[in-house]
RNA sequence: GGCGCCGUACCCAAGUGGUAAGGGAGUGGUCUGCAAAACCAUGAUGCACCGGUUCGAAUCCGGUCGGCGCCUCCA
């Protein structure tokens, strides 16, 4: 079975057919560094991950390419509320680009926390405006802009397919019902490529460009850094559900306008992580951040293994109960890692049997299927319940599973087996302990036992001695 | 108001025409000084509701109720 993905071009489940077999393109729309990720965007780029690790699963060669945002975008209202960067920077008393570079670093501290993979071409908004105004004038010379109030506009009229992404053909473009529209404007949905006029002084990221000092409108730079790194046509494009409408919208019509091609083939689309029946998000009040999980005592793997159990393209209901479920099924695979990494050998896995074969087959036809790792998931634990499989064959099928589960199961297994950050006096309680319940002193016993868990080791007495581990 | 999506057990969640995956929790058991862990067993005659199509519907069609998202920066 072929990989099959739902592009929300046609809105329909196709076969993927890369444009050159040799190298898939992969863009991501990536985080605008203004403030922490929370982990309802984080769960986007969990699913991106997992598409880039299906597709190398599979043996494409996949160049995937993401842009941070390192531009400040306005914070609400049409085209003149403030700039969340230079808010931000206001607040905290920093520069604008002190901001970037500090989110942006804690966006990959995140990413790298959550066995994400880098991708192979991270470009920053700042470092390619020239890249945006080479595209604009572009634009330009071809009769897709006009200038109004200091600011370059992109004319919708001028583009025939506009809204094909979002079938806004088949929506009565109702503007202005909860904004006042841009009197600039000439039709309420045209979007600005270029803005010199600044409602704002001491704006600190300006640059010179043909029509004045000035700064980008956000969707040229998506256009510009997949037009550099990934050419004037492409394989796929994703990120959040919410771009479909406007974002995407207006990436697709700037880029097909310039370059007179269509431009990408798969448009995927990541639905929303909801909490308390909304989205996440910081207006909401429940903004929930990596490291306010991690304070709570979860691995961020918990958090990871708990994207796995809901499929991409629905919205997920997060909850603690539902994250310490995860949380408990995630330590209880690596324990069954641990175990097999003892007991078995990993094989080659073109070496397994036909009854382990069929596993594989049907992991893959899982992925296969618009990624649909809960099901993967499933496969998973049905195979470390079957009593027909070998443990080598199991311990060989999960560790190559896990290339595109992503939960870092080998090393995680094996790392909480080490004992050298262990402190000497743990291992002489325990010792101790084992004393005591030889002479039958319960009492002391369990009073170590009680004493260990206050250090943060749990411990368990198993019929080849007593065990522990680390809470 | 327009558009898109959803409603499956206590929780999370697959399943889009052939008789309800998986995980967590719970319960019973084995084991244990006890505990924990582990292992074994166990859960929907039912898929929001009503009607229709069909030999057959969670799945298709119509309606009702409820929820989410986008239309404004947003994952």
């Amino acid at each position: 079975m072929a990989l099959k993905l739902y592009n929300t071009m046609g809105r329909s489940m196709q076969d993927f057919k890369p444009i050159d077999e040799s190298e898939v393109g992969l863009y991501g729309c990536g985080p605008t560094v203004y403030n922490y990720a929370h982990i309802g965007n984080l769960k986007t780029y969990v699913f991106e991950d997992l598409l880039r690790r299906t597709l190398e699963y599979l043996g494409y060669n996949v160049k995937h390419v993401m842009n941070i945002t390192d531009v400040g975008h306005l914070t609400d209202d049409a085209d003149d509320g403030e700039d969340k960067m230079e808010k931000s920077a206001r607040e905290t008393g920093r520069t604008v680009w002190e901001i970037a570079e500090f989110f942006t670093r804690a966006f990959f501290d995140d990413t790298k926390k959550l066995n994400i993979l880098t991708p192979h071409v991270s470009c920053k908004a700042t470092e390619h405006i020239q890249d945006m105004i080479d595209l604009i004038k572009t634009l330009e010379d071809r009769g897709f802009t006009y200038e109004a109030g200091g600011n370059i506009y992109f004319s919708i009229d001028k583009f025939p397919d506009y809204g094909k992404l979002a079938l806004l053909d088949r929506q009565k473009l109702s503007a202005g019902a909860r904004i006042e529209v841009d009197s600039n404007k000439k039709n309420p949905h045209d979007f600005v490529l270029w803005f010199t006029n600044s409602k704002f002084e001491n704006h600190a990221m300006l640059w010179d460009s043909p029509w004045g000092k000035g700064y980008p409108g956000w969707h040229i730079e998506c256009s510009a850094m997949s037009r550099r790194y990934l050419g004037d046509q492409f394989d796929i494009h994703c990120g959040g559900i919410d771009h479909v409408n406007i974002h995407h919208t207006n990436e697709i019509a700037q880029t097909e306008a310039a370059t007179g091609k269509k431009w990408v083939n798969y448009w995927l689309h990541g639905e929303f992580l909801v909490m308390n029946k909304a989205k996440m998000a910081k207006s909401a009040g429940n903004f929930l951040t990596l490291a306010v999980l991690e304070e709570k005592g979860y691995n961020p793997l918990d958090y990871r293994y708990f994207c796995l159990g809901g499929h991409y393209r629905s919205q997920l209901q997060f909850s603690w109960e539902s994250l310490d479920s995860a949380k408990t099924a995630r330590n209880n695979l690596v324990e069954k890692v641990r175990n097999l990494l003892e007991k078995g050998k990993k094989a080659d896995i073109s070496n397994i049997g036909s009854a382990a074969g069929k596993y594989c087959e049907d992991f893959r036809n899982s992925i296969n299927d618009d990624l649909n790792l809960p099901k993967a998931l499933a496969v998973v634990w049905t195979l470390l319940k079957d009593k027909e499989i070998s443990e080598d064959e199991k311990l060989t099928l999960i560790l190559d599973f896990d290339r595109v589960l992503g939960l870092d199961l080998e090393n995680t297994a094996s790392a909480e087996e080490k004992a050298d950050d262990v402190d000497q006096k743990v291992l002489d309680l325990i010792e101790e302990r084992a004393e005591a319940r030889k002479n039958r002193d319960f009492a002391k016993s369990d009073e170590i036992r009680d004493t260990l868990k206050e250090m943060g080791i749990e411990i368990k007495d198993t019929a080849d001695g007593t065990k522990w581990k680390k809470m």
